[in-house]
DNA sequence: CTAAAAACTGATCGTGCGATCAAAAATTTC
DNA sequence: GAAATTTTTGATCGCACGATCAGTTTTTAG
């Protein structure tokens, strides 16, 4: 009977592990957007997965270690959906634009997990455990609208705003679609339209409309 | 032994009984701000408040009626303080602008206040329990800012934002200063200055700057 | 086919929780 | 100051949780 309990290893996993991993974070990230953090347990997450606790244990060193791994998978795939639709485009203007559409389009896509990300965090904040790991995830999150943000400022598209804080502010928002139960495509453009206005330099440079009279 | 645990009756109160339900509220307050809602247990409270764990349930109907209570409190000291900073601000775009201030400066009036009750939202969502009551609570808190933004748009100085989308996204950023560690003055600016320029409308009607060149 | 390894089961353990309550202490009332 | 009432104590209850593990089944390998 050999330990499992090794879980970040990238190496040699068999198909019934990978498999089941697969299986038990996804259970997790469906159970836990659906009843709320507060109401999961392993044994409900094993329920859902129909197999016994027991598995759970042999796979992942605990319910911590399970829950740091459903964040690590709905951050990559967050990344890999938000990033291709954001890549390239050029003014930071259209950038920015395009991280809040390609955003609120991943709850669209992935109804559950940007959901059960937001419970997790808030549960965690509220249980004061917010491991270097949990910071650097959210940190990379943020860091591409950080990016944005700081180009645009540059190139004197956007207005002298502080970074830190339109991120926070973009990112609380974002999360917004996930919590409340809102039509993605509207709130999407509402979403677009609002820190439009909010971010861009007042009109000197910049062609295009100056004012009316 | 007569029972203490009908809770909302204004009807007489011994000053005993007045002077521990507000220690006990305090100290919830106290603790859910400082170890996090999660890590928080009537035991606890009870210890920090130096009586014995029996005392809470006699004077409150169980948890869950304590934390009602609590965000009652908290909801009525955060509405005292900010409505007269707000009320008879004149054009919509003052009363914006000090409805922010107002609602960070609560924030640094009552450092665990605020905390508390974010915390208290963020548990109670994730364990899918919202009352009515909760409900509420929190239309109160944001309908003197709807209301704010619905006479801004009638008299236009506003431009044609859904409302109910601004309002989130305003609490939602309010809400920022009581989880991250930010400096109350320099925040509250930033938050003033970023929704001035998202709610303003383009520059017509209205006088002042009207862009160069 | 057989033995070893892997995968899985389900009962069981310790823990901390909210809640309860009989008894004791403090306060009020007459 | 005695009786009645209010207030407080701290032990105890049942419960659900995460974790453990001896034992069973399934899969793999020679």
């Amino acid at each position: 009977m050999r330990s499992k309990i090794s879980t970040t290893d990238q190496d040699r996993r068999s198909f019934i592990e990978q498999a089941r991993r697969g299986q038990i974070i996804e259970c997790a990230i469906q159970a836990i957007a659906e009843l709320g953090y507060a109401e999961v347990s392993l044994a409900k997450i094993a329920r859902r997965a129909q197999i016994s606790t027991g598995v759970i244990s042999y796979y992942f060193a605990g319910k911590e270690d399970l829950i740091r791994e459903v964040m690590t998978h709905v951050y990559a795939t967050g990344d890999a959906f938000v990033r291709p639709r954001v890549e390239g485009k050029a003014p930071a203007r259209d950038a920015l634009l395009a991280f809040i559409e390609a955003s609120v389009g991943f709850v669209a896509a992935y109804p559950q997990y940007l959901t059960a990300m937001v419970e997790i965090i808030a549960s965690r904040r509220a249980a004061r455990v917010v491991s270097p790991q949990d910071q650097a995830m959210g940190d990379i999150r943020r860091d591409a609208l950080t990016r944005i943000l700081q180009s645009g400022q540059a190139s004197g598209e956007f207005r002298a705003f502080r970074v830190s804080v339109m991120t926070d502010v973009i990112i609380e928002a974002i999360d917004l679609a996930a919590i409340r139960d809102v039509e993605p495509g509207p709130f999407a453009k509402d979403l677009v339209d609002l820190f439009d206005h909010a971010t861009r330099a007042p009109a000197e440079a910049a062609p295009g409309i100056t004012g009316a009279a």
